[in-house]
DNA sequence: TTAATCTGCTTGCGCAGGCAATTATTCCGC
DNA sequence: GCGGAATAATTGCCTGCGCAAGCAGATTAA
């Protein structure tokens, strides 16, 4: 029956991911924050530092940062603003924009880059070994959702 | 040097601990959806039904979940406006109070319960096995905050 | 006892992001 | 080609939360 208590093992396995989860969240976005950007935006950046010249669509982006296209546009709106990133408009689909990294962004991408891998550093890799993120990695991929789950979620039963 | 790329076993640890938690908290904040709490309020009635009869302070909630007081507070108006918890002025602390559990915050917490642990089941128990589930404990435990870190959030250096 | 300080909670304000409606463009069937 | 459906992005509105200021009530120092 799936209502019984967890028990010891599968709550320290569960609670702890969700609270180590929140707690390196957090200090990396405080690492991140007097450069002014939040893990959100970061991350953006290094998508598009990822996609170098090509750029990459608006749509593509709010999709793997799993956002809301509007919630998107507005962090676009807000790195463009600050000059990090560029809108053009496709030029063979008018409805849509490649977004580029400027050169300010990439320079912020660099710094902003060096200051989380210091932080991921000290709060995770210093404090594994191989066999642990072995784990971590078999468990990630035991936990990725099956077909059976996206159909699922696309004509619910 | 700290700045070096991820080698591929890192990355692989690394950005599945953030696309699972992130997919595996949604999936189970849409299953609590329809009874109309998020997660963050489930954690609240929760913490409040282990502690029982004795209640707990809004501070003690607050700190526990990790939320600013201001933010507890909105959420606590918001459960006790929907009848699920109480605001009792503590006895011997005039500026304090101590929250409880209603009846009906009762009632919804057993469903919500019986319903977040269908999906974890489904989502997170069922995929792994034991052993997973002592290297992911043993793995929090070692990424664990020291004393020297909590030192020195309060003495930055 | 009284003044200064500290603590627990609330309130005002601001921001990030979701959802739904809207606009502009493309794609499809004919 | 043309009209209707689909898609890319934006906008308005709303909610949840953090921060900083405010307000009691509690504690400490004199």
């Amino acid at each position: 029956m799936a209502t019984e208590r967890l028990d010891e093992l599968e709550d320290a396995a569960w609670r702890g991911f969700l609270v180590t989860h929140d707690r390196i969240w957090r200090e990396i976005e405080a690492g991140l924050a007097p450069l002014g950007v939040s893990m959100a935006e970061y991350s953006v950046m290094a998508l598009l530092g990822e996609a170098g010249r090509k750029g990459m669509r608006m749509s593509e982006l709010a999709q793997r940062r799993l956002m809301s296209s509007g919630g998107f546009t507005r962090l676009a709106d807000r790195l463009e603003r600050r000059g990090l990133i560029e809108r053009r408009r496709s030029a063979d689909d008018g409805r849509g924009f490649e977004v580029y990294l400027t050169k300010e962004g990439r320079a912020l991408l660099r710094k902003a880059w060096r200051r989380q891998h210091e932080d991921l550093r000290r709060l995770f890799f210093d404090r594994l070994d191989d066999d642990h993120l072995r784990s971590l990695a078999e468990i990630w991929a035991r936990l990725a959702p099956t077909d059976d789950d996206k159909a699922s979620l696309e004509h619910p039963s």
